[in-house]
DNA sequence: AAGACCGGGCTCTGCCATGATT
DNA sequence: AATCATGGCAGAGCCCGGTCTT
């Protein structure tokens, strides 16, 4: 092990130093490796376009998909100096096994060209935030590019001072780089760009504290830093034009659950916000009940045109009024299957919607079944 | 105590385009 | 000219349970 790690050392020093003239210092135990695609005339470069052989053999014996490797990024495979054996050997150290590694490198194959250095100080700036290294591993396999796209770990270190110092609570934090990492991938001037927009938006809608505002949306919606401040924009002057929104109305649904629906796609909002329009008023509401339905439960606005359809009516098949669902959306927040099975349930007990509303549906399984049972009980004294 | 209201958990990555760098 | 770094996009909900209200 201390001949793999002085090896290592070795290797980072090999990648950083660089003579004047162009050519790469390379130790001599280095040059068998390297033989393969040396030319005649002692360049270290290999000759364009080629492959480099060894590092094809290593990465396969590694059990690394070589062809996802040549579909991504095959400039790698053309490189002479690689650390696969590094980066294997540090993801090793940290917890993940071959099968994750390979995996890692198969889909950001650049992950090889990173040295010792750069990942053992990437690792320490990530432990700020996350608590154990299986962690950062198992976000590090869910997205690898986040980890490794950008080379610069200085950038690394603002963003998580800049972030930091937006006072969000630790687990807020914490939560938006796990759910969303490339947040710490982005540029840290990326992200103020994205901070300050909504700052923006707070005082263009005359809030007191923008500061405040961009946290709280920041933490009902840990995706917006990883979005566009373009496609943000559209979202929120498509809400308040076709809601017609009055500024206080428009801040108290961004900052509220709207939150949420702000990064979703320019088109996507539009198409799901006409037809859920068109839906209601073909059930007969008018356009103030579109209105409150949305500000009321502004996820509604996720569901595509074919979800939402066919929960409306299997709302409406098991006798449940439009208008309370106008009042009480959040039933639009289950599976139509389950309120499918709940509605079942409801008509043997034999439940008054009229009476007792439809809240019920917006109640964790264990509850419900807790409910009709006592129901059920209770028609039977 | 029952029900209403609400926040938060899960895991939102993998690909392409383009400008920057070497 | 090749490669790297970075911005941006499409995609398309459901469930649980803590705590406040009544």
């Amino acid at each position: 092990m201390a001949g793999v790690v002085g090896m290592r050392a070795l290797f980072t020093l090999y990648q950083s130093v660089k003579l004047p003239c162009g050519f790469w210092l390379i130790p001599p135990y280095l040059t068998s490796r390297l033989c393969s695609t040396t030319t005649k005339n002692n360049e270290t470069k290999p000759p364009m376009n080629l492959e480099n052989e060894s590092l094809l053999e290593n990465l396969n014996l590694m059990g690394v998909d070589v062809k996802m490797v040549r579909q991504r990024q095959p400039g790698v495979l053309r490189k002479v100096i690689t650390n696969e054996h590094g980066l294997s050997l540090f993801l090793q150290r940290k917890g993940a096994d071959s099968k994750v590694i390979a995996s890692i490198i198969s889909r950001y194959p650049r992950a090889i060209t990173r040295s010792a250095e750069h990942l053992e100080q990437r690792w320490e700036l990530l432990r700020n935030i996350f608590q154990t290294d299986s962690e950062i591993v198992s976000i590090m396999d869910r997205s690898p590019e986040s980890f490794f796209r950008s080379s610069d770990n200085e950038n690394l270190e603002k963003n998580i001072t800049f972030l930091t110092s937006l006072r969000l609570k630790t687990k807020d934090l914490h939560r938006m780089l796990t759910k969303a990492p490339r947040t710490f991938a982005n540029s840290l001037g990326l992200n103020k760009k994205m901070v300050e927009f909504l700052e923006g938006i707070c005082v263009e809608l005359g809030g007191k504290d923008p500061q405040a505002f961009a946290k709280t949306v920041i933490s009902r919606n840990v995706y917006i830093l990883i979005s566009s401040t373009k496609k943000v924009k559209k979202n929120v002057d498509y809400l308040k034009a076709s809601l017609r929104l009055s500024d206080a109305e428009l801040l108290a649904l961004l900052q509220g659950s709207g939150a949420e629906i702000l990064d979703l796609s320019n088109e996507y909002l539009k198409k799901n916000f006409n037809n859920l329009h068109q839906k209601m008023v073909s059930l007969g509401c008018r356009k103030t009940d579109v209105k409150n339905l949305i500000l009321k439960f502004p996820m509604v606005l996720y569901l595509g045109r074919e979800k939402l359809n066919t929960k409306l009516e299997c709302l409406l098949k098991g006798g449940i009024k439009i208008k309370q669902v106008v009042e009480k959306p959040k039933v639009l927040d289950f599976s139509t299957q389950n309120i499918a099975e709940r509605l079942k349930e409801l008509q043997k007990v034999g439940y008054d919607f009229e009476k007792n509303g439809i809240n019920i549906f917006d109640s964790s399984k264990k509850r419900f079944v807790a409910r009709i049972k006592k129901l059920t009980s209770q028609s039977n004294d």
